[in-house]
This record gives structure tokens, C-alpha cells and sequence, in this order.
DNA sequence: TCAACCGTTTAGAATAACTAAAAACTAAAC
DNA sequence: GTTTAGTTTTTAGTTATTCTAAACGGTTGA
């Protein structure tokens, strides 16, 4: 059915966000959204970019990620030095890290159970709890 | 005690480490490890060292707390994009991340319950477990 | 319809964190 | 001491990310 207008799914997001559909923006949101969830880095979304040939600079990538993250379509997680993922996915859930290849993968949010969750100290309050199985290869 | 001996104890961790007892490593070593568990960035250690009239440079202080790193002594913990902490208490634990100021802080142990940890994926086997509850202002 | 204005967006330049490589130095072994 | 092997420093990258100034595009008024 959508077919037809092949960004209009995108076009709602960056519309419900506030954030004005230019050109990039749209071809970025369709790369994120309209293929299910994903973890992609800054480089690999401006790798799929060009291959799409959706011309944008990497800043641009990197502003973009930064203000869909900021308006709460995207959810960055940070597992490496020197590497952040950003994750389609921003329903409370964890994660599995393959340290081998690098690669996230989400945990079936039922596969997790926190039974005891700490106080926070006084004057703080619990913006989010992440759990992060690292995986290694089994020996 | 130890008064009058006071690299004895940096020393030894050294020499269990198989690492030269270097001026920079004998140190750096007594900064991190004769003040109780902390959470430095290279840095904030680099500063200290700096006050403490030892004469290191930055990249110095990056291959110690990796060399570090590598032989157990410390742990190295990714909270934040462009930013490591190393901390040096490196048994089974979690982290308070204090958002506001970039702050990390151990959470006592027995704070956090996993009730259920998930299956790895066949082949893979689960290497650690990290949780870290972010913190922000109480509204 | 057109032009002047003005906030927004973009992309290249800049910055910060970190690493690598080569030369200068130190510690330990002989 | 001299040699050797391991360390530190310096310098020069590299990489991820942010800054900023110029380009864009939409809006208003003529």
C-alpha cells in the first residue's frame, strides 16, 4: 500500500518529531525506520547513504542521528570506546555485544528480569537502567 | 606501616603483573591503587600526576591504564561517546552513571538482582554482564 | 511574481580523545 | 661499565564528533 509514497512513513516521523523533512532527513529515516530494528553506527548509515545514492556529508549523518536521538525516534547505546550505535528500537530492552565482530543485537526484553533495581542517591532520580550481556566466543 | 615504604604495595602489583617497575608505572600505580576504588579518565589521572610532581606525559598515562587494562588491574568501563573511565575495582559489579556531571560510581553488589540472565546464542558464551543505571535530577 | 528577510540546514573545517611510530632514555643482566 | 631489552617521550596521525559560516528555503510585503 505504501508502495506508492514510499517516504510517507518517514515523512510522519520527522512531522510527529518537529523537524523539518529535507531531502536527507527523509532518505536517512527511511534507511533507519522502514527497515525494521536496527543498530547502526554514523559510518554504516553514511556508507547505506551513498550506495542509495542519497547524497549527504557525514556531518550531516552525524546531526541528524544526534536530533532524531534528541526528538526520541532513536536511542544511542554506547558499548566500545570509540564507537556509539544508534538503535530503531527505544522501548526500555538490553542488549547482547559480540565482542568478536562488534555487532548489537537486541535481548527479548522478557529475557531480562531486574529484580532488585538500586535507590538512587538523594536528589537523583533513575533515568534508565541498560543491561549489557558482552558475548565472547564459546570456548 | 607502609609509611615508610610507601610504593611497597604499588610495587608488588607491579611485579604480579610481570611489569617493570617503572617511575611513571610506581606512580601512577600509587595514585590509583592506595586511595581506595576509583573511577579515572586518563585525563583526570594525567592532572593528578601533574600535581603529585611526576613527570608523565598523556600518552603515557594512556598505555599505562591500558597496559593495566590488559594484565587485570583495571577495568574499563564505556559510559559515555568520546569518553573511557577506568575503574579500578574490577570484581563482578555495576555503575551508578551520574548524567549531569559525568560522574561514575559503584553500585554495592548486592543492590542489583538478575533474576533471569538471558541464553547466549549458540557458540557464543556470555563473558560479563554489566548493568548501569543512569542517573538524572529528581524533578 | 518577485525580492528581501530570517530562521534552518548543511558540509567543510576544527576539535578532542586516543593511538602509532620513531627516537631518546632507563632498568636490569652480565 | 656495557649491553640489551623494555619504556617513555615526542610528534604525527586517526577517528568520532562538534562548530560555524555559508547556502537554502519558506514567508512576507510590495
Amino acid at each position: 500500500m505504501s508502495n506508492e509514497r514510499p517516504y510517507a512513513r518517514a515523512m510522519q516521523r520527522l512531522q510527529g518529531a518537529g523537524l523539518r523533512p529535507t531531502r536527507q532527513r527523509l532518505g536517512l529515516a527511511r534507511l533507519l525506520f522502514d527497515r525494521g530494528d536496527r543498530h547502526v553506527t554514523a559510518e554504516q548509515l553514511h556508507g547505506e547513504a551513498m550506495g542509495d545514492s542519497l547524497k549527504v556529508s557525514l556531518a550531516t549523518v552525524y546531526n541528524t542521528l544526534n536530533q532524531f536521538t534528541e526528538a526520541g525516534l532513536l536511542r544511542e547505546v554506547v558499548v566500545e570506546a570509540g564507537r556509539s550505535y544508534f538503535d530503531t528500537n527505544t522501548s526500555a530492552h538490553h542488549h547482547f555485544f559480540h565482542e568478536r565482530d562488534g555487532m548489537l543485537e537486541d535481548i527479548p526484553s522478557d529475557h531480562v528480569v531486574l529484580t532488585r533495581v538500586p535507590e538512587p542517591p538523594p536528589g537523583k532520580k533513575v533515568a534508565r537502567v541498560e543491561v549489557i550481556v558482552r558475548l565472547s566466543d564459546a570456548g
